[in-house]
DNA sequence: TCGTTATTGCAAATTATTGGCAATAAAAAG
DNA sequence: CTTTTTATTGCCAATAATTTGCAATAACGA
C-alpha cells in the first residue's frame, strides 16, 4: 500500500487490528487501483476476487486503513468518497468537468503557501483539501490522464 | 445578498423564477448570516421568522440561489453543506480542527498558482476547493473568527 | 490447540437530500 | 383589479451513501 517499506501490513493497522482475509484483498485492490474507486467499485473489484467480501466490510475496512494512514478519501465534488492509497509524495487533483477524469498534480509552491497561511492566521496546519475543476483549453490534450 | 448592488433579487434569480415569500425571508437569513450554516439551521433560522417554510424549500431555495450564483456550498469536512452568501471578493477557508471554527482567508498567489497549473496541465480553470486544516499554535491567538 | 475478542455478513437504521403530487400563490394577461 | 397561468410550496415517501446491532466466525497470542 505506502508507508515505509518493508513494514508489514499488518504492523502498519496498529496494535489490536486483524489482518484478515478481506483486508487482504481489499488493500490489494486498493493498492493495484490507479484510478479513484469509490466504496462501491472498490466492493466490486474485491467481490471478484472473494465473493465472501460483503460492501460493510469494505466501508468499514476503508475506514480502519484511513485511520492507519494506509489511504486518503476525496470527494472530488461528488457524493460518494474516492479512495487512494496514501502517496509517497502528496499531490492534490485536477478535476476535467467535462470528462470527470482526474489529473495528480504537485506544487511545492502551493504546500508552502498553504503552511505559510496557516501560521500567519495563528495555525499549525495539519491538512488540506485542494481540488481544481476545469475543462480542457481549446486544441491541448492533457497528458496525464485517471479517474 | 451578493453581486452588483442595486440589482433585485428578483432580477437575479433569473427569468420566470419567482421571489416568493419563503425566498424572501431565506435570503434574508443567509444575507445576515456571519457564519456558515447548513440547510437544518439555515430552516430553524427562517422558521423562526416564518414558521410556514418547510425543509424542503430550504433545501429547494438553496439550490436555485447556488444555481442563480448567489450562494456557495461547502463541505468543510463534515457532511452537511454548509452555506454562505457569494462573496464579493472571493475567499478560501481554515477550519480550526479543535473548535470547527471557520476563518475566512484571501490568498493572491495561490489564486494565480492555480489559474497557472492548470493551464500548465492544459486546463482552463472554472472553479477550486481548497480547505486549510490546522490546531492553534500554543499562545497564539486566531483573530478573525466565524463559525 | 484453545480461548479471547476483533471482525464479518446481513439486515435494519441513520443521515442528508431529493422527488411526487395536489394545493397555493406569484406575476403575467386582460 | 380580476382572471389565468404555472412556478413554488408543504407534506411525506423515496433515494443514496454510509453506519450500526447482533449473532456467527475467524485471527492470533498464549
Amino acid at each position: 500500500m505506502s508507508g515505509e517499506v518493508g513494514t508489514s501490513l499488518k504492523a502498519r493497522l496498529g496494535a489490536g487490528r486483524r489482518l484478515t482475509g478481506q483486508r487482504k484483498v481489499i488493500a490489494d485492490v486498493v493498492q493495484a487501483s490507479r484510478d479513484h474507486p469509490d466504496a462501491s467499485e472498490i466492493h466490486r473489484r474485491a467481490a471478484a476476487i472473494d465473493p465472501r467480501i460483503s460492501l460493510s466490510t469494505v466501508y468499514r475496512t476503508l475506514k480502519v486503513f484511513a485511520e492507519a494512514g494506509l489511504i486518503e478519501q476525496h470527494s472530488f465534488g461528488g457524493p460518494r468518497a474516492r479512495v487512494e492509497r496514501t502517496p509517497n509524495r502528496h499531490h492534490d487533483h485536477l478535476i476535467d468537468t467535462t470528462t470527470g477524469r482526474v489529473i495528480e498534480f504537485r506544487s511545492e509552491e502551493i504546500e508552502r503557501l498553504q503552511a505559510e497561511i496557516a501560521r500567519e492566521l495563528g495555525y499549525e496546519l495539519t491538512g488540506h483539501t485542494l481540488e481544481l475543476y476545469g475543462h480542457p483549453l481549446r486544441g491541448k490534450t492533457a497528458r496525464t490522464s485517471k479517474s
